[in-house]
DNA sequence: AGAGTCTTCCAAAGCGCTTTGGCTTTGCCG
DNA sequence: CGGCAAAGCCAAAGCGCTTTGGAAGACTCT
């Protein structure tokens, strides 16, 4: 079933069908009804492929994905995914992941725009002066980042979590308890979230006349295996910190292993605090010894990413609007007093 | 650049610039080879959407994506998706996820079909009589299923892992160790996978003359704290396990977890062994004490199912083709002899 | 030389929708 | 009652590609 044949049958032209079902107010609002009606009646849905040839609106929104054989795809972005799922699926908008040589992205952002793929992107994990935020703003596409970029000559939209508040907090607890020796094990630090965490947590030392040993902070790759590692080498060396802060639950795993290993606890040798994604499947609060978090759910994070790109592919929101959620710190039992 | 005008300024008509460009063979080879280079040098790329209303095809592969306030994505997705992005970056073949109501899924693959927005489907977590499976397959689109169903009355094309035969090696490994009381910490049982390793287990045990206590088969989302659960229940009843198979890492890390607590240890007291989809960020000889696993990468599965897409969509591979890996068995510290 | 066969190319008809540029009809006003 | 604006509808022209159904020319064969 299609517009002429819909058209057709109800006696009017297509132009007057078309106009009827999306809602333009040159039609009679009796037509209307009787069109949309007809249209119930039979199942009519409008031919995506025809509408994007002749609107060059596609009804999507996309994701270059950078892929490679060295290239893991962090396991946040399951739970990103979950909330951007949440609303689109209430709008029937479609998600489209553009895999790409992750040495290569430029191409393919390019590539998807040129071919109008889709009505929007997001970029996420931005770094400072990210090119792929400067490109897509050249190319002109909506879009929005997860996260924020630094030092571009321009504003752009974003929506970004408090990182470096939420790591002052974290810091400014930890200094509370006596702790005067902090360690950071953060992400990788090309990224501005874990630049961001270590301004936050250097600005809450600072306050309080301390400094970050450079020692003291590490700078890897997400696993469980890298928190064991880092943590291993922060706690074997001279002046061992007293407090570890953490970028992630899955790092924070491997930093608890390597506290227990070296015969050692928390929180009565260490103090620990990790940033929470809000895992369903890795609770802060199951650990052996309860882990103390700054916690921010990336999942509703999709959620209103996906309303705002829907907002600006409608029109509806513009500019360069950006947002900055607060971060909550839950204190649980992985963090105490200093060791005399 | 469109096909009109390359066709223009090489003074042939547009059908002509299609077949060369398309490989029809009713072009002059010489033309052909001008026409190659002249929109290689203009940069010319056919409009995906003018195709597409053309031929039909768009050059996606879908996945329908249930999800809901109380749906999780599973984190083994991501894996799934490294893989599948590492064969369709190099096809420049996009995929586009259509989230959906986990309870309604079928209005969605309808949707997605009938609109071609892709070429092909996959499928996951399949379960016994799958309906997605029957409805995808009626509805004539291209598709794989990653996993099994079961009982279905025609066959289709899937890809799966020997889940059965893993879990009965791993159970005989146990059994061979002298354990007698096993136990298995599931995922779902509503999905195939589940239900096959519930079977290698039994077999394995029956060919010892040995059965699988009721009271020592947990059927859970696979959670750390469900590990942690179902671990505890297991080891607080009468009669506990000496040794239990466990569906998951994720799971694994609560089991240990619930081991610890309860005083008891690691292959002493509790032998281990857990199915390992081989996650970059959480790996099996990093555990306290090193985990036998049952291996098999999910991010290869991921790759093999999109290169076997784009088989089917070119028609290279047709049929009910069936592929089922074999799984590794992978012994480390977490098993030994049964206690006496 | 005439008939038949390839080879090579083209004009034009879709694919199914949106949108432009009218054309009637109706209602209102002076 | 004539004129004008607004309301309601339509025919047709795209959007940019693929594909059908020839047609012209070159070649082969008898």
């Amino acid at each position: 079933m299609n517009l002429k044949q819909l058209a057709h049958m109800l006696a009017l032209s297509q132009t007057t069908v078309s106009r009827a079902l999306n809602g333009y107010p040159e039609v009679n609002e009796e037509t209307r009804r009787r069109v949309m009606d007809a249209a119930k009646r039979h199942g009519y849905r409008p031919n995506p492929s025809a509408r994007r040839l002749a609107t060059g609106k596609s009804g999507m929104i996309g994701y270059v994905l950078p892929t490679g054989a060295a290239v893991d795809i962090d396991p946040h972005f399951v739970e990103f995914l979950s909330g951007l799922g949440d609303y689109a699926r209430s709008h029937e908008l479609d998600l489209v992941l553009s895999p790409t040589d992750a040495d290569d992205q430029e191409t393919t952002y390019r590539r998807v725009v040129a071919n109008r793929q889709v009505d929007a992107v997001y970029i996420s994990s931005p770094r400072p002066a990210d090119r792929r935020v400067a490109l897509v703003n050249t190319l002109g596409i909506p879009f929005i980042v997860h996260g924020r970029s630094e030092g571009l000559d321009f504003d752009y939209p974003f929506l970004d979590i408090d990182n470096e508040g939420a790591f002052h907090e974290a810091a400014r607890l930890l200094v509370q308890l006596g702790h005067r020796r902090l360690a950071l094990i953060n992400g990788d630090d090309g990224e501005t979230f874990a630049i961001h965490r270590e301004r936050g947590l250097r600005r809450a030392l600072a306050a309080s006349g301390l400094t970050l040993d450079d020692r003291h902070v590490c700078s890897v790759v997400m696993t469980e295996e890298n928190g064991y590692r880092a943590a291993r080498r922060l706690l074997e060396q001279d002046g061992a910190p007293t407090a570890i802060a953490c970028s992630s639950l899955i790092m924070a795993l491997g930093v608890v292993r390597a506290v227990r290993d070296l015969g050692l606890s928390i929180p009565g040798d260490i103090s620990l605090i990790a940033h929470d994604d809000v895992f369903p499947w890795l609770k802060p609060e199951n650990f052996s010894v309860p882990l103390s978090t700054t916690r921010s759910s990336i999942r509703r994070a999709g959620a209103r990413i996906a309303e705002r790109l829907a907002a600006r592919i409608s029109g509806l929101e513009e500019g360069a609007r950006g947002e900055v959620w607060p971060v909550d710190l839950v204190v649980r039992g992985s963090v105490a007093g200093a060791p005399a």
